[in-house]
DNA sequence: CCGACATTTCAGAAATTACTGAAGAGTCGG
DNA sequence: CCGACTCTTCAGTAATTTCTGAAATGTCGG
């Protein structure tokens, strides 16, 4: 018990959560990877071995969670290989990434009551919608900052 | 300015950002209509029109968003179509449906741990994983209180 | 600079997801 | 009860998304 296949098993039940809260299938499974080596850092290669999967679909989901910053490069450690890692704060980034979609949903709800006149019910609806995403964008760095604090 | 075509580019607008935070395609769609439609309720004939889709697809979407608590059947008003609408907690509800996948990613981090050795560095990350989405699961009920205090 | 190796890019293939259309079930008025 | 109308279900199809494989690019040691 407790043996490498075992975790391995895990890490693929974690990924398919993941999925679940929004990421693509190879990006949660290659987070998974970052998540349960027992190295501190690894290589596209080492991925795509471990997931079974092509270079290429590794590549594409590195470069992914680079971007919205869950992972990142290590400084050359005299390899010619590219070595990543999970960053420190990755999960209160991700929770953060959700900031983005708040956003679009009070641009929506704010281009949506411009385009409605004075007494419509839909401006009612669009207006308490709009009313929701201002508390929650307000809400959220207190939130993250408690986190921070707690967290040290 | 400020017809009813303009308010259908705006309602399909929003349904993209609401497929951007996780609905479906046809279910964001059809909580758009109900969003932007000035009548108190609608049938599911009228969003079929309105879309231009299929009986068959809006019925699935209705559905979907009747299960997740987004819009409610109407008390049959003598009719013999089935009136719905968007229910008056709809947006705390949809954020609150988040609280599964914060579940659900808890549960897989401490399968993670469990799975790991004292010592593996896997078990480091997925007990701050756990941690965060642990601080997570605590606070949002709060936050919602906040809200339907500040609301009304 | 050159050779070897690792990563990235991208077009095509595979797999998944979502929609349609038609048949069936349910319901109300007459 | 019957007929008309609406909604639901589901198999097939269409569309989208995702992955692969190979070629191109980049980089390091020598």
């Amino acid at each position: 018990m407790n043996d490498r296949s075992e975790q391995w098993q895990a890490a693929e039940r974690l990924a398919l959560t993941l999925i679940e809260g929004g990421l693509q299938r190879m990006s949660a499974r290659t987070l998974a990877v970052f998540l349960f080596t027992d190295q501190d850092s690894v290589t596209a290669g080492e991925i795509a071995d471990q997931l079974d999967a092509s270079a290429g679909s590794v590549s594409g989901a590195i470069k992914s969670l680079l971007t919205v910053g869950l992972i990142e490069r290590l400084p050359a450690p005299g390899s010619r290989r590219e070595h990543y890692r999970l960053r420190e704060d990755a999960w209160a980034t991700l929770f953060t990434s959700q900031n983005t979609v708040i956003q679009a949903m009070l641009q929506a709800a704010a281009a949506g009551i411009a385009a409605t006149e004075e007494g419509d019910p839909a401006r009612r609806r669009l207006t308490e919608m709009h009313g929701f995403y201002e508390f929650l964008l307000g809400e959220l760095p207190a939130l993250l900052h408690r986190w921070h604090q707690q967290n040290g």
